[in-house]
DNA sequence: AGCTTGCACAAGAATCATTATCATCTAAAA
DNA sequence: TTTTAGATGATAATGATTCTTGTGCAAGCT
């Protein structure tokens, strides 16, 4: 809560309980949700919070680098509060996404590619997650 | 035209002109089309084409890995006809879209990451692209 | 070449994520 | 406290994608 409000203030952001309130539910967790799932998280705070309010929100931390939208499902975007440089795998089966810690190596080093430069990269991997795997088994 | 029916009776994809006519927009060339574009090229030569039916066909396609569905932008999908691995450069100042042929090296080769099977990775680039930089420097 | 049959297509409606509009309200600087 | 730029909530609008349904056609079989 209170490094919330630091993160907020480091950024010129003004502090609103609503504001406040989607950061929550992003921060300090490592999880993956969709808009509709942090709206229903903050519902229960602020009954009256509109989802238009929520997309404004996180435009605005993703424009301050408070969270990255990962679009590694094709249906929507999800929004995480982990910031450095990581990957996502997208269990195509049970639709579960889970961070992948792997660097990719040299490639992530370039400022350039064929000419390009390179502000960004991501890395979507797709397949059967371990916990599917496993019931599959039984 | 040949190599396209060829292509489809591989894959027991029945025959239609509608089939091979959203298929020659996309094979051989290496472009980066969206649903709206490949109806657009079509519309010429079937003027009744309905934007669902490039949207079934190209479901069919995906299914049988004639092309393959990229999601580089985040606004709507777009399609390709090289399904050999390959990645994406996604100019975020123009919006073009390129091929980035670079081996993502060891990664590319594991079949497990944290336990979960890898059928399919993608590595998605954001930048400035050449061209874009170029118009910058005058 | 003419049946037959299952699949394909067209048209348009429906759905669903996301964005825009605008009147009201509030955070925070003076 | 007052002021005011900016934030919020309600709702409409947009735009991509999917669904539905009646009609039409590909291709295997006579």
């Amino acid at each position: 809560m209170e490094r919330i409000i630091e993160l907020f203030k480091e950024r010129n952001i003004r502090v609103t309980p609503q504001r406040v309130g989607v950061m929550q539910t992003l921060y300090p967790s490592q999880e993956h949700l969709t808009v509709e799932g942090i709206h229903a998280k903050v519902k229960p705070q602020f009954p009256n919070i509109s989802l238009a309010t929520v997309y404004t929100i996180l435009e605005l931390f993703k424009e301050k680098k408070l969270v990255r939208e990962i679009r590694v499902r094709f249906d929507r975007s999800l929004y995480e509060s982990r910031v450095d440089p990581h990957h996502h795998f997208h269990c195509t089966q049970c639709g579960q996404t889970y961070d992948v810690d792997i660097d990719l190596c040299p490639t992530l080093k370039k400022q350039r590619i064929d000419g390009h430069s390179i502000n960004d990269f991501h890395g979507y991997f797709y397949g059967i997650c371990r916990s599917c795997r496993k019931e599959k088994q039984c």
